[in-house]
DNA sequence: CTAAGCGAGTCGGGATTCAGTAT
DNA sequence: CATACTGAATCCCGACTCGCTTA
């Protein structure tokens, strides 16, 4: 670890960075973005620093439960030993921070603690002042921001939110050769589409691209566009500005006219649609629907889809939409009690039971072969639950549960299942499909939109992922009059089930769900909102990564400001500037408070003591669970302020248990950041910091070879950032053994590739002097136990081969109604197995093959060269399963990384955009692909 | 020898539902 | 604190790949 270098300041770094002086190609083109701080020194440290990241994280296998023992041990009546036993049984009372004042108190392992906090304080003088020595502050501090951008004042004075694509520093492209840039890798992008996409486009495309071009030398483009009947093809957000060859209208009057039009639209919309579904859910059900439409069709007249993207219409986004209609929420099927002889056995006895207390059995009983069944905790929660529902029922003691008979009855039905055939099985999807279809979509102002989990959570146990406290409790089953209905009020209210009412039902626009209950387990409220393709969630992921962007406009400061803050005299401002260069730095969530009956996991700001180990001089490691109890463990070099601060925060009498920042907060430290941006809190840095890195790395991949080798860059960028967010995935239980099966298949193949050497020598034995090397023996395969075994498994599977083919052969003929073929017949097949078998005798023996008849060494040799590129083929496939096994490369892509530098990838390299977004990706990102180009920037 | 067909196994993607953050 | 929204891993199923056979 170099530390000479990561003891720089980060000024000092970013200085250097700013200037233009480092050798860094990372360097931003205009030297004035900054970059994510953890770009530590020069052209290589992000990557290498990740390199790093990627080979310390211990390949972060997600801690399995520890416990595994089994229930069969103890007896139910023992639960309540285990559960006082089991967590933090030993924790004291807890004290709350502000009110307590008694010094005697034991500490609380897990809140900060008014002892700890008294602590502090008293060191606060000798300390931290005396730590001071080299006061920077206040003064350079002012010098610097005297220096900020003239963009950044002037931005936050004016206009808050900045219009998507104003404001920064890009707006230099020169509107004409951006135009033509733009329509080019439209032209491209169509030619790189799929031909059945490219059909659905092609009018549209051609007559818009045209109208264009001739617009191009003079005249007004949304006129001509408006001619070929089609909406002015505005670029917007993103790089260009609509400063427009266009005319001198004023931008907001501009603005102004394009919201009118779409709201205009929607009314006359929403009246038609509202016939429309109105009617559906009464009468027009049935038959009359399906006829009316098959969703490709009515998909494609209609719509004109809305392009939220393409005006700026700003409203100030607390309100969600003026109209909204939709059909409720789908409740999944009554619960039907199973057969008369599958009942659950108590001591070896059956009992019937009620049907609610039934039904959970079965919960149980379902998943026995699962992971879950073995954890005490959840069954212990099981069975606490299954009592209360129990009622009269006499089960008091859970090892004498036999839910097996239950489980079996279950995999038969399964079976069942499967054994319906394909076509079987598409009938009943078929029917499920039509059940559905009234929920798919809601309208929206008067538009069509996708609803995302339109389905009612059905009962079950409880996961809860982690060791969570509350696993395998009942999760009840949800009835209407829990459920909240928000829709338009014009909208007619969608019946509840019959005999039902709906809890409640109102029309908040202020909000996006349409309806929402509360779950039992913790208390959580549970939301129906639409689809991630649809409008609202677009354009909220639009202004998500609009806000990150313009991150990069106050980056530079927040950095200098923490940084000089990390001498703080104050406790408070110290711990938060300390909080603040880790979130920075290593990408960490904020880190909320969590209470007792939830998985202890923890962020940034709910660090403990326990959670990080320094050593000296400037390496922290960092080991804990975060979200989804996914573990964090990175050891990693940091400025030496930093090291210092932390040893500071972990000073005695603070120990195990003890919160590291014990004065901050998330509130505190957002609110904080809202001073320098709105809307800026700390979840941005991760979007910010996974972006950037993002383009960093996109900016180093030459632009040259074959689609496949960019696309695997790009790959290698995606994996970069994932790593930095820490996205990791349990490697798959079958991992291991399909890389041995690869193994095995690749030892194969060099075996084939030593045979035909060898058959080159029984052609030609000179050979081998003149070419000793490419005839020495294969170090992977020299081992002779191994080459018998092989051999032995090549003559078994070709026995199995010849005696399928053979069985197959003799149905064949059966069927034509001809003389089966006798054993001697196989018998008589199966003598190439002899054959087989002496030929290797010999080779072994001789280490001499003879080839097959009018085998030639060139062809042998071309052989070889084939045999070769397999075996390449394979172990990288195999190198690259092995080095993602623990890395899971969707989150990123999908939540952190700005489409629109997929898109501008994919433009400028030439890469299909669909070899990197999947169909619901391109859904939910058309506002990227259709607004980014070649040359984005984030 | 190539193109087409075939079946098993793998993989990717969408659905699911839990876990966070932010105000 | 409740509410509302984003982010996350995993489950599960369908589709596609791959190696092999057959025409």
């Amino acid at each position: 670890m170099s530390s000479s270098e990561d003891d720089r300041p980060l000024a000092a770094v970013r200085g250097a960075r700013t200037n233009g002086t480092s050798s860094t190609v990372s360097a931003d083109t205009n030297g004035t973005t900054p970059g994510p701080i953890p770009t530590n020194k020069n052209s290589k440290s992000v990557s290498s620093r990740l390199d790093k990241m990627a080979n310390k994280s211990t390949n972060g296998v997600r801690p399995i439960n520890a416990a595994g023992i089994s229930l069969v041990n103890g007896s139910v009546e023992d639960s309540g030993d285990l559960r006082r036993g089991k967590r933090k049984g030993h924790q004291a009372p807890i004290k709350e921070s502000s009110s307590s004042e008694d010094s005697d108190a034991p500490l609380n392992k897990r809140r900060r603690t008014s002892n700890g906090i008294r602590k502090e304080n008293g060191f606060k003088q000798e300390d931290i002042s005396s730590d001071d020595d080299d006061v920077p502050l206040a003064k350079k501090a002012a010098a610097k921001r005297r220096n900020m951008p003239l963009t950044t004042l002037v931005k936050r004075e004016k206009k808050p939110p900045a219009p998507p694509g104003g404001g920064s520093s890009d707006s230099d492209i020169p509107l004409a050769t951006a135009k033509l840039a733009k329509e080019k890798q439209r032209i491209e992008q169509k030619a790189a589409k799929p031909a059945k996409e490219m059909r659905a486009e092609e009018n549209k495309a051609t007559t818009a691209a045209g109208a264009k071009r001739k617009s191009a030398g003079n005249a007004n483009t949304s006129e001509l566009a408006k001619k070929a009947g089609k909406a002015p093809p505005k670029k917007t957000n993103g790089v260009k500005k609509e400063e427009s060859s266009d005319d001198d209208v004023p931008l907001a009057k501009k603005r102004k006219g394009a919201a009118q039009k779409p709201i205009e639209s929607t009314k006359k919309a929403t009246g038609k649609k509202t016939k429309d579904i109105d009617t559906k859910p009464t009468a027009a059900k049935g038959k009359g629907k399906a006829k009316e439409e098959t969703p490709a069709e009515a998909d494609e007249e209609e719509e004109e889809e809305y392009k939220w993207w393409e005006n700026q219409a700003e409203t100030d986004g607390t309100q969600k939409w003026t109209t909204l209609m939709h059909n409720g929420v789908l409740f999944p099927p009554a619960y039907e009690s199973l057969p008369k002889h599958v009942k659950m056995k108590y001591g070896g006895v059956e009992v019937t039971l009620p049907l609610e207390a039934e039904e959970v059995a079965g919960f149980f009983g379902a998943m026995l072969d699962t992971q879950h069944a073995s954890n005490p905790t959840f069954a212990e929660n099981f069975f606490k639950d299954f009592q209360a529902i129990l009622k009269h029922v006499n089960i008091l003691s859970f090892q004498k549960c036999d839910f097996k008979p239950m489980y079996d009855y279950f995999e038969e039905k399964k079976a069942e299942k499967k054994a319906l055939g394909l076509a079987g099985r598409k009938a009943l999807k078929a029917e499920k499909d039509k059940a559905e279809e009234k929920y798919l979509y809601c309208y929206l102002d008067g538009r069509k939109e996708k609803v995302g989990n339109f389905r009612v959570e059905p009962p079950g146990l409880f996961r809860g992922r982690g060791e969570h406290p509350k696993t395998g409790m009942v999760k009840a089953r949800v009835q209407p009059e829990q459920v909240t209905i928000n829709i338009g009020k014009e909208a007619t209210v969608p019946a509840p089930p019959p005999g039902h009412s709906w809890a409640d039902v109102i029309h908040d626009n202020t909000v996006t769900w349409l309806a929402t209950w509360k779950e039992n387990i913790n208390g959580n409220i549970k939301y129906v909102m639409l689809a991630a393709t649809s409008s609202l969630k677009g354009m909220s992921d639009f202004k998500k990564f609009e806000k990150a962007r313009e991150l990069k406009n106050h980056i530079d400061r927040i950095r200098e400001d923490y940084t000089r803050d990390l001498k703080s005299e104050l406790m408070a401002d110290r711990q938060r500037a300390t909080a603040m260069y880790l979130i920075d730095k290593l990408a960490l969530r904020a880190g909320n408070e969590k209470s007792d009956d939830e998985a202890d996991t923890v962020g940034c700001c709910s660090l403990r003591y326990e959670h990080i180990t320094l050593e000296p001089p400037n390496v922290v490691v960092f080991d804990f669970l975060g979200k989804d109890s996914i573990r964090f463990y990175q050891k990693t070099p940091v400025i030496h302020q930093v090291f210092k601060n932390l040893k500071i925060f972990k000073k005695a009498p603070k120990t195990k248990g003890d919160m590291i920042f014990d004065r901050l907060d998330t509130t505190q430290l957002n609110k904080h950041l809202q001073n320098y941006m709105q809307g800026l809190s700390a979840k941005v840095f991760r979007t910010y910091n996974a972006s950037w890195t993002m383009q960093e790395q996109l900016d180093e991949i030459p632009n040259e070879g074959a689609v496949h080798e960019k696309y695997a860059a790009y790959n290698l960028a995606n994996k970069k950032v994932a790593i930095l967010c820490n996205h990791q995935r349990t490697v798959s239980t079958t991992h291991e053994t399909m890389m041995q099966k690869q193994e095995e298949k690749i030892k194969g193949l060099r075996y084939q590739k030593l045979r035909l050497k060898r058959m080159i020598l029984s052609l030609e034995p000179t050979r081998k002097k003149k070419n000793p090397a490419f005839f020495k023996p294969d170090p992977e395969i020299d081992d002779e136990e191994w080459i018998k075994e092989h051999q032995f498994s090549l003559v078994e599977q070709e026995k199995e081969r010849i005696t399928k083919k053979f069985e197959k052969d003799n149905e064949k003929l059966q069927e034509n109604g001809e003389k089966v073929l006798k054993d001697k017949e196989l018998k008589e097949r199966l003598q190439v197995i002899k054959d087989m078998e002496a030929e290797f005798k010999t080779e072994n023996k001789t280490g001499k093959i003879e080839p097959k008849r009018g085998a030639t060494v060139e062809k042998l040799e071309a052989q070889i060269q084939k045999m070769e590129e397999r075996i390449k083929k394979q172990e990288t496939e195999a190198q690259v399963r092995e080095d993602n096994k623990t890395v899971a490369l969707g989150t990123s892509k999908i939540n952190y990384i700005d489409p629109r530098l997929t898109v501008m990838f994919c433009k400028k390299y030439g890469v299909p955009i669909e070899k990197i977004f999947a169909k619901t990706l391109r859904d939910k990102f058309k506002w990227a692909i259709e607004s980014a180009d070649g040359d984005w920037k984030f």
